[in-house]
DNA sequence: ATGGAAGATGAAAACGTTTACAAGCCGGAT
DNA sequence: ATCCGGCTTGTAAACGTTTTCATCTTCCAT
């Protein structure tokens, strides 16, 4: 049904140079020919292969991004600004999740490379040891780091300062009054980000005199936001406010509050990272540092169509972040109120009643 | 860097055929050779070349996938969905979004046939007036619809019947005492499951023997909801409950409600469609037809491989879908209670209090 | 008339693979 | 000694393009 370059020269009966300077527009033909040559691509239903032209050409007009994942909408949304500046510029894009594992990352990097991308960009789990991004930088295909900080100078990273945002959204918290201020992260071993964010978290504690707890660790398990909430609501010296790495993480918290039964801010405070759309649209709104994470995205596919004309990798700048102050971060209570942990059901969450 | 396969060959002291049947362990080779061919592909850092494979082979072990957007996590789901299966089974996918506009889903469509996919799943706007399938079509390659409902019997089509589904979610709204009930779009014209979402919640009101209204129909802009609540709560005869056509737009609506001073389901009972997470994080708890996205993805993905490997188009049948009752659907209000628009400032959600 | 420029077209090589076919070598059976 | 078969390897064609180089017309200026 498709047909080649030689079918349509055949019935146009010309050589397939012309018909692949008509489809190129790379030299003027005469206009019988031109005709024929149109005539018999609608009959055939001809469409240049992308492939042999890339073999020819050694160059694919194809990116690859590899982000953890896309059910968290701070990377979709990146993912498709990344996809809306390659598109404009006649790059068709492949995407790969690492579902947070850095073998399925390196893995995903060897398959885009096999497909000769002729750029990357990534979001790795740890970007000062990546296999993943060694093997990028071995191969010497351009690379963009998304999301991650550099792992040194002249790599091109597009990011927001994560240390610097974290430390600022703590302060905010900490002029609201709090003291015992907790940092849960879902995925702190496997994300820099994560562990950047509490180091900024820990910064803003210290300089205000006090001791930084270790991060409250949370596993995948769809339960673990209720197990994380029971133990933190039954410490004896239970914190006021809540620091999640992410804002998923901080949406599914702030649901296993109400389901113990706690107020959200009036029990304790919960404060996120990335500002998703999701979170403005909640009640109350969510105190998050927003990162541009479509701009992010676009920013990222700018570069690297940059890095893939030749320019000089710049030293690369943070982005400017946003400490969104919403109504899940509420004064500090004066005393902790008790949370009485009546009319609900923790962990059951689907068919609340039957019709 | 890279280097081909002659460059191996030259290197073992081989010919590249030889290097080819070591690769591709397509036939036996003596121990010699073996690790002479072993340490010059490490020494070169050779990497088979997916094009030339493909251009030889006449397949790409490649599968496309277009779905609306990224950012509604129905669709990232079951892309992640459609992902995994597909690289289970040695396929690479791309993946575009049509952002609800027919004419890029062609585009996308064009591009894919060009990167010579194996086979297509698509999302499109609407299936039975669809120029991008009719490329498909014509262009025979396999291809799956994924959340349309087949245009003709042969078509396969992974999808909940969404007709029944709203139907079913409507009688539930109904048996919660509810009379008035809206149905909000977001993108009526532009999705042909919305339109038949609204055919089943009609079905479900004439039979209950009520006037179903026409639908609401919300535009692209951010202060859509809001404008749209207002107008309905300014209503004389105001509905009691609104049926949203998915979770993303019902999760808004939500928002402008509370920000009007309406609560929710008190005032106001929202029910939506798709069963998303975040609809089981927030509270109340959104009341929403559950799809099973991600097993959605994973089935389009199975079903299109079958395809290709010439298996016979099965009529396709629906998927079962859940009716998730939630915290956002309660019982109608006896009497319309006034509701008070006061503490409250629409349409501002950002920067709620400074620091 | 003649030379040459300009315009239109074709032949063929190259890109990196896989694979059908052929060929070399060796050992064992005749 | 000869032949055959099995094992290992090589040669070359093919996949669909683009592009260099060359060729062939025309037509115009001389």
């Amino acid at each position: 049904m498709a047909g080649t370059i030689h079918d349509v020269a055949e019935r146009a009966g010309c050589s397939i140079a012309t018909v692949s300077r008509y489809v190129n527009g790379t030299a003027p033909l005469s206009l019988e020919t031109r005709e024929r040559i149109e005539a018999a691509i609608a009959a055939i239903g001809y469409r240049p292969s992308e492939i042999g032209r890339s073999l020819k050409r050694q160059a694919t007009r194809t990116l690859g991004i590899i982000v953890p994942s896309l059910t968290n909408p701070v990377f979709a949304d990146s993912v498709t600004g990344f996809q809306t500046v390659a598109r404009a510029s006649g790059y068709t894009v492949l995407i790969a999740t690492s579902e947070y594992d850095p073998e399925v990352e390196a893995q995903a990097v060897e398959t885009f490379l096999g497909q000769s991308v002729d750029g990357l960009a990534l979001t790795v789990c740890d970007a000062m040891a990546s296999p993943a991004l060694a093997v990028v930088d071995a191969s010497g295909k351009p690379g963009v780091l998304l999301y991650n900080q550099a792992d040194h100078a002249s790599r091109l990273a597009v990011t927001v300062d994560n240390v610097r945002a974290a430390r600022e959204m703590t302060e905010a918290v900490l002029a609201k009054g709090h003291r015992r201020i907790a940092f849960l992260a879902g995925r702190f071993a496997a994300s820099d980000r994560s562990r950047l964010r509490y180091r900024g978290y820990a910064l803003a504690l210290v300089e205000a005199g006090l001791k930084p707890p270790p991060p409250v660790e949370l596993d995948f398990l769809d339960d673990a936001p209720d197990a994380a909430i029971a133990a933190l609501i039954a410490a004896e010296n239970r914190p006021t406010a809540l620091f999640c790495s992410n804002d998923v993480l901080a949406l599914a918290i702030i649901g296993a509050l109400k389901r113990h039964g706690a107020q959200v801010p009036h029990d304790m405070s919960v404060v996120g990272f990335d500002g998703i759309a999701l979170g403005q649209m909640v009640e109350p709104t969510l105190a998050s540092v927003a990162q541009p994470a479509r701009r992010m995205g676009e920013r990222a596919c700018t570069d690297l169509l940059a890095l893939i004309s030749g320019a000089h990798s710049r030293p690369s700048e943070f982005l400017g972040h946003e400490i969104r102050l919403g109504g899940s971060l509420g004064p500090a209570p004066r005393i902790p109120a008790p949370i009485r942990a009546a009319g609900s059901n923790p962990g059951s969450t689907t068919q609340q009643e039957s019709a």
